[in-house]
DNA sequence: CTGAAAGCGCTTACAG
DNA sequence: CTGAAAGCGCTTACAG
């Protein structure tokens, strides 16, 4: 027979003179808690709480009767309450512009498996791509306190750092590289693409390379590159169309015309995504262009379809996954108190199809 | 000058001989509380929690000389105290099978972006395809107490059902359909997307239909629509291959040997999404199959380039950002006491392109 | 419109 | 290996 516990006994024996201060309820009992665990096993509360967080801690008859008794009643911990008490909320956060058609939702997808293998679960935070509500997005994030952040892309606004150095939690920045990280960084340089591309190009002779693109920060890094490199070659006036995200097939057929408007000798494009370069690929078969033989495109994400569907387009590889499990990693690693490697450069590949 | 708090002033003032019963510490100061933004605005902690949750019942000075407080000292309130003292936790748990490459971004960034603009956030849980650790992700879940859960399909495992319909939360359903939700369901009949398949290729004088898929629930539900509605029709003994997902281009590539091998007159495959499509796509383009006219092709969820790369296929389009949409609502109109309407079936829509 | 007290359901920090 | 007490940072339920 367990051992009971003394007050567990006394009930209801309390005088009836006594002035007891008329105790105020909070709402009805709204479920199961601890206490009612601990009262049907006859231990104490702290005895429950040891079979979640330190089993190792229990004697092995103990920790089966409360097991079989949380299995019994179906009680399952209140993390709100934990999380308050222990200041470990085993929350991650992370923050991506969109999941959507996009190349992030593989690293959210590796992130979000490894970090819950570790015990963590993911706050999902979309911060869309305007800037206007990333204080409030923040707020929103950090009102959960969080044990570490993930985020897409270095961070831009000077107060959304500012908050974020001081906020004293491991932060993985990814999909992007910077001198200046705020914390761990997994991701690489779209400037560098942008180069790689452009030398892509330039091997190619071509003469007058035009370039369609969304307007995000990682874009426009892309396009820094692409433009400088191209200029060192002394190629300048780059034609070029900017649009809104997400960026579209659709989008990618009107901004054919566009370029070539901006240059009628146009012989190649940079596309900011596949889909875009889908979408000029499709405006330039229309206009009864020959790809890539009159007109080169290159795109930036490497969907899987696009290699059996259009083997005249050339893109930019990115392992997203890698990005995902290297910044879990990171973020694991730093919670369990390593000090780990602050940088890494998962690069990037340019995939040339065979040419049909 | 704000009125003070008698006991902000009286700070330090206890007898060195009293019998404070030494107060035991709990780790070092850990942030900002909402007494430091009381003490510093002159006012109770209570006004500050209304300047947040309540803000409309506070008078307009007191109102500003706290939010400039807040601003000042960069307050974000713990939402794991308030979730734990009001019962409100403002999380919604979202639980997916997966969000990469997947239909399901879509509606998870619909979804998304609703709540969080009705002050929900999203908690992302991952089921992958297995139901093996289900159990183990629902204690997950409940653990945090979110205030609703989007589930995506219906749910399986009766454990889980009755686990589900115990919490009395509000639950939506999505993706699927069933006559049995747990409480309110936002999706369509798989099994009739089979059925329609299979007229789509009946109407097209199809003899020796085959399939392949993955072998998840939802899309066993196509297969079997499409199987009964062909045998129906007196077609039976369809050539089939499943695969494990995720569903890839190289998997459809290798299943239409391995259908044709069942099936030496296979004229045509139902795919269980576009990514396989395209792979049986670029089988038969190497078998030099011609596709409509050989062999009729029909994938599932109308990705967005396929349209522009590969006209040859049919495809059936589900909208998932109304799935998302209309779910948040759901879940909203509930949580504000509206009993909202059950089940929305959304439909489906085959897509036939322009035949090549 | 504002506040003092009590309580939400856990875990820490001791003590045995 | 187990437990009693105190505390985590908020909000409820009154009271004025």
């Amino acid at each position: 027979m367990p051992n009971h516990k003394p007050t567990a006994a006394a009930s209801p024996d309390i005088p009836e003179g006594a002035t007891a201060p008329a105790k105020r309820l909070r709402g009805g009992p709204k479920g199961l808690r601890i206490t009612d665990v601990a009262t049907q096993a006859g231990v104490a509360p702290i005895t429950v709480s040891r079979v979640f967080n330190s089993p190792e801690t229990v004697a092995p008859e103990t920790l089966e009767r409360v097991r079989q008794v949380v299995q019994k009643l179906g009680y399952v911990p209140n993390r709100l309450a934990g999380g308050l008490s222990s200041s470990r909320s085993r929350l991650i956060a992370a923050i991506v512009p969109t999941i959507a058609h996009s190349l992030f939702s593989e690293t959210i997808q590796v992130f979000s498996e490894t970090m819950s293998r570790a015990g963590y679960q993911v706050l999902l935070a979309l911060s869309g791509y305007s800037d206007s509500s990333e204080e409030a997005l923040l707020d929103a994030v950090l009102s959960r306190r969080p044990e570490g952040v993930l985020l897409t892309g270095v961070a831009h606004a000077d107060s959304l750092r500012e908050r974020l150095l001081n906020v004293g939690m491991p932060i993985v920045e990814t999909w992007d590289m910077t001198g200046t990280p705020i914390d761990m960084l997994v991701g690489f340089s779209h400037y560098q693409v942008g180069v790689a591309v452009a030398e892509h190009f330039l091997a190619r002779n071509v003469r007058a390379p035009g370039l369609v693109s969304a307007n995000d920060d990682r874009a426009l890094a892309r396009r820094d590159g692409f433009r400088e490199r191209l200029a060192q070659a002394g190629i300048n006036g780059i034609a070029e169309v900017l649009v809104s995200p997400p960026s579209s097939v659709a989008a990618g057929k009107a901004a054919l015309p566009a370029l070539i408007e901006q240059a009628p000798n146009l012989d190649a494009v940079f596309c900011g995504s596949d889909l875009l370069a889908i979408g000029v690929l499709g405006a330039a078969k229309r206009m009864s262009m020959n790809v890539p033989s009159q007109l080169s495109i290159c795109g930036f994400g490497d969907l899987e379809f696009a290699t059996e569907t259009t083997p005249q387009l050339t893109t930019v590889r990115v392992d997203g996954t890698r990005i995902g499990l290297t910044a879990a990693r990171c973020l694991l690693d730093r919670l369990a108190g390593v000090d780990k490697t602050r940088v890494t450069d998962v690069g990037f590949h340019i995939v040339e199809r065979e040419t049909t």
